[in-house]
DNA sequence: GGGATATGATTAACATGTTAAATTAAAGCC
DNA sequence: GGCTTTAATTTAACATGTTAATCATATCCC
């Protein structure tokens, strides 16, 4: 709280303060991260015993749930941009929990599909993650936790019609 | 869509699917994940055409909001782990944005406020920081804005208390 | 069918996330 | 008062986020 200045207590100039803004910490985007990091928090030390990050991990999943992907479907998925994806399935790949080849068709794309050795890694976190989850819901309510993700979906659709509103106000070029 | 194996296509194995889970784009994280990135989406362009990141942003509200604050109150109110806002201040303070001192009563702590350049940066980017905002709000509704970050912190609130439930339930010891 | 253009994927470069280790200064203890 | 322990911050090391550039292949189009 304290709002008093330090009166020249270390020589540099202080400062006068208090531009009008909306309370920072209050602001949407600071809600869902810390939102989203109170989540994950829960899973990362699971995670992270077993060897994989967040991003391996929901590779993996996705993965597991189809029999083979397009690397550009695979990224849209999981939430990733390119390059990280390409990183991730480097290493994936090298520690052959992913297969990889290339669409006979357009030699451009990469398909990629999981191995029976990502396949048992996944049968080996599911049970605790899903444990956690299960937990989650029971903590927050299964209905609340229903009607939070709709309220998200809505909040990602309303803002898919803004779509990056671009243009200064004030820097006519 | 289409669940068919390639049958024999590339030469590797593949493989038998199906491991039973919830949908994955349906998580929770990945719902928070989505929405608060529809959400910046629309902030990072104006942040950036002033040379701002994200993270860089936050701090420099942060600081303006206050007349001096201690390194480690400053992580907890940016949400900011330690090393991160490290690096992120020794540049600041390159860039002349931030100036730093040392608390007198404990050499250990780090003092940070913002400089008069940093204030001037914070009046130039705020109008249009503040126009997105409102636009979200309008597009979104603002009773449903407000209702939805209560929710947030409702979740928040939950999972504080279970905090890090560690152990593995088939990995004993 | 060959050159311009577009697309899928990767690489490059820099900023941050994340955990562990190192550094420096305080506090506690005897 | 010196020694151990604790605390604040930074550094180290590696993974990912983010944008731009590169590379290879496809597609257009004349």
């Amino acid at each position: 709280m304290t709002l008093k200045k330090p009166a020249g207590s270390g020589g540099a100039h202080p400062v006068e303060r208090r531009i009008p803004m909306r309370d920072f910490s209050k602001s949407l985007p600071m809600s869902l991260l810390r939102a989203r990091e109170a989540v994950m928090k829960q899973f990362r030390p699971s995670l992270r015993r077993h060897g994989l990050t967040e991003q391996q991990w929901r590779i993996l999943r996705a993965l597991a749930a189809v029999d083979a992907i397009e690397v550009t479907e695979l990224a849209r998925v999981a939430f990733l941009l390119g390059p990280s994806l390409s990183r991730i399935l480097r290493d994936l790949e090298a520690r052959q929990l992913i297969e990889r080849r290339t669409a006979k068709a357009d030699l451009r794309r990469g398909v990629v599909s999981i191995s029976q050795k990502g396949l048992k890694l996944i049968e080996l976190v599911a049970p605790t993650s899903e444990s956690i989850y299960a937990a989650i819901t029971r903590r927050y309510g299964a209905q609340k936790l229903a009607e939070l993700q709709n309220m998200l979906a809505a909040l990602e659709h309303s803002l898919a019609a803004l779509e990056v509103t671009d243009a200064e106000p004030s820097e006519n070029e």
